[in-house]
DNA sequence: GCCAACGTTGGC
DNA sequence: GCCAACGTTGGC
């Protein structure tokens, strides 16, 4: 199995809004960059554990843990004309983004990206270098298994 | 709101 | 296939 950290916008998904979502289980939808695609499409199996990261908002850091609850499939908003994330480029025969389905596992204490960025174990994560901007990026098990020490 | 760092698009 | 122009991300 592997571990993941997945950025999402509290603004549009936070980690409390999943809590709150039936199955507590949401479909990642929305993204659209090929690397975080391929990761998705190729290497998530159900059962991997993925950081879930606050992104783009006050206080930026992971805010909870979470699992690969299905496999990729087609994203439900690349057909819905008119949608945010509509794609004119994409078709049924041929759908160009896939997502996968997360299930909160537990919500945890915020551990900032300044914290993090203070942890010399982690200087090489993926998420802490210059110029990252992938939503989806692959943790090493040392990094995960350090960041887990630090999570209540 | 700014802007650096990327990723994508499209003319050539 | 190059690369300028444009769009997006996301910390600050």
């Amino acid at each position: 199995m592997r571990y993941w950290l997945m950025k999402s916008e509290p603004s549009d998904v936070s980690i409390d809004d999943l809590a709150k979502l039936p199955k507590q289980t949401i479909d990642w939808y929305g993204v659209r960059n090929y690397q975080a695609r391929n990761f998705m499409r190729d290497l998530m199996k159900v059962g991997d554990l993925a950081f879930f990261y606050h992104s783009n908002c006050d206080v930026p850091g992971i805010a909870g843990v979470v699992k690969v609850s299905q496999l990729a499939y087609p994203d439900r908003f690349q057909f819905q004309k008119g949608h945010k994330y509509f794609d004119p480029k994409s078709t049924p025969e041929n759908p160009r983004w896939l997502n996968v389905d997360v299930t909160l596992v537990k919500k945890t204490n915020l551990l900032s990206l300044k914290e993090l960025r203070e942890f010399k174990a982690l200087e090489n994560m993926r998420i802490l270098q210059k110029g990252n901007r992938l939503s989806i990026t692959p943790v090493s098990e040392d990094e995960w298994k350090f960041i887990e020490k630090y999570l209540k």
